[in-house]
DNA sequence: GATATAAGGTTGACTGTTCAAGTAGTTATC
DNA sequence: GATAACTACTTGAACAGTCAACCTTATATC
């Protein structure tokens, strides 16, 4: 029926499989308050050398405009999850860091992330696991 | 450094490729004047049995809540893309169908979706492209 | 066949995100 | 050392989608 190439077909699994993950993953972050998104954002700070990031890195590092990321930092600066940090070398930008309080709940929602992670591909031997993470690389 | 495990990154890569696809597949259609999600409903019509839909079935489909399928189907049937039906059966439920112009639309789109679908894969072999369909498959 | 429960769909209020325009600071060029 | 071009970030207006409340019709139960 369909006139759909191999190549079209993955694609569209892509994005219906990114539906499921997004919701499941929302689904265990929720009793701590923070979005997917938001536990992204902590996520790269948490491992970025100095701990601390530009915001236009930010954006590109979690696929956000710059103006999603001033948006989506400001309840998390008023929540306390992070910080604001100025740059002595160049005034033009703001580098953003988690607080002592972002860095407890992000090892907290880290947890849950795991479990979410772990049912979602509960499906998959750890060798596909290996092989389509390894294909998903190849596509980044 | 960072504390994650395989199937951690493994959720992390599908949200970050599905960022990117969804961005290559939207520049490939702009010139038709759809959205991705809108190609979708599109493509679902068009292979529906007798080529109509209830609105929930296609909600389900594309991963849209009921609601965001109305407001989604507003311009397009405003646009002539789709068209209205009742299901004299029941009458609780509107059937939603391509037009003609919406038809040759989705034909036109489907050609540049190829193109998009094939550029975004195109560093796998088939015997890649078929082994990481079924993995979505598996995860689905 | 009346009544309770459920299903399909729409609407208002809200959230999250984008884009375009603007501000402020930086770098390169002459 | 002015000027032009670029970069980081913010803001207003808009858009795409959600959820909760609702209306209408259908189904099940008595």
């Amino acid at each position: 029926m369909s006139t759909m190439t191999a190549e079209m077909s993955l694609v569209l699994n892509i994005t219906m499989l990114h539906t499921r993950v997004q919701k499941i993953i929302e689904q265990h972050l929720y009793v701590h308050g923070i979005s997917f998104t938001e536990f992204m954002v902590m996520h790269y700070l948490h491992d970025a050398p100095k701990e601390s990031m530009r915001r236009i890195d930010l954006a590109r590092h979690i696929g956000l405009s710059a103006s999603g990321v001033t948006r989506l930092l400001m309840p998390m600066q008023k929540i306390g999850l992070v910080e604001k940090e100025v740059n002595p070398r160049d005034a033009r930008v703001s580098l953003v860091k988690l607080t002592q309080s972002g860095k407890t709940i992000y090892a907290d929602a880290l947890t849950s992330f795991e479990y979410g992670a772990s049912s979602l591909t509960q499906k998959l031997s750890a060798k596909q696991l290996a092989e389509f993470t390894r294909m998903t690389e190849i596509l980044l």
